[in-house]
DNA sequence: TTGCTCCTCACGTCACGTGAGGTGGC
DNA sequence: TTGCTCCTCACGTCACGTGAGGTGGC
């Protein structure tokens, strides 16, 4: 049996979604403390458990709570084919998107004028975002393997040599392929 | 000059989003009528359009706002790239998400046992979540590019014949091919 | 007694959608 | 007069995050 902080930390989830698990009715305590402090029995461990897999699948709380709440096996079948079938408009529709705003940053801005942003700015750019080096590394990638061309601006635009341009092309390909196959 | 309806005809957008754009000070009429109807101007048309472009590449109205408002062309370049790098980073989600889905599909349900669901509820299933045929179609091919595998042991879990199967893997191929050349 | 953990509201987020209740224009 | 369009609130959405204000446990 848990308090609801030694369950946050063994999840590595915040307080607040615990809390607002318990408002829905989608997880609670079993019981409850003189003081009325939450206890977590074994069994709501479990729960959590499953509940923490299906949200990796981004599978929406009113749904999971069906799942769990179902004893009929072919509900959590039709929801995740549901939830598969939703993940591909949805990666469409972000492909799109940026295939959009490769359009615009080719024929207007960053690419037909040169050193638009340096490599200083854009380096300094990735680390504000949060991002190590394998994020970057797989950003280029995924930037080569959609729009190899534009890829090439990109980095004569921040005033690399083409050697250096050639070198960051060539592990982006290969990381790529290892990874496709 | 345009009324807010007229204006919502033409760019296909609900009355609420422009009473929204109104509220957060992102597009407003700039004139109104005696009865306090808004009057919209070529000018704000234009400014309208603008908007319409960010929003199909997903920027955020905050953001729009700030390309709208600056003369500096390195704002909208930049807050472009943050965009195409984010876009990245969720693709990139989603994809787990989806594998993972497939994991668990794979090893646990629908595909070890057969016909869990029929060719029959498969398609209803895509009729009521508003499917048309095209949008099938790439449904299938992106399950082919992901997962050959399972899209075969799928297609066998509707008891379809090894004909129709393989002429639907077919055009998987054929047309996925066709659009990454 | 001092921190630390716990408790319950309540409000904010993002981009709108959906009424409610009321008025102007052809 | 009848519809139709317009107006302004105000509340709901989804999955929490962030305090505010207060109490129990070692």
């Amino acid at each position: 049996v848990y308090t609801i902080g030694q369950l946050v930390k063994k999840f590595n989830l915040s307080r607040s979604t615990l809390l607002y698990y318990d408002s829905i009715g989608l997880l609670w305590a079993s019981a409850r403390t003189g003081a009325n402090y939450r206890r977590y029995s074994d069994q709501d461990l479990k729960r959590l458990e499953q509940i923490c897999v299906y949200r990796r699948a981004g599978i929406p709380l009113e749904d999971i709570k069906k799942i769990l709440n179902s004893t009929a096996d072919n509900t959590t079948t039709s929801i995740l084919e549901k939830r598969f079938f939703q993940l591909n408009e949805e990666i469409q529709r972000l492909r799109q998107q940026q295939h959009f705003i490769a359009g615009i940053l080719k024929n207007g801005q960053l690419l037909e004028r040169k050193k638009v942003i340096s490599k200083d700015v854009w380096i300094a750019l990735l680390h504000k975002m949060g991002l190590d080096n394998m994020a970057a590394r797989r950003w280029h990638m995924e930037f080569e393997r959609s729009f190899p061309e534009e890829h090439q601006l990109f980095l004569e635009s921040l005033g690399l040599s083409p050697e250096e341009i050639s070198k960051i092309r060539g592990w982006s390909i290969k990381v790529s392929k290892d990874r496709s196959e």
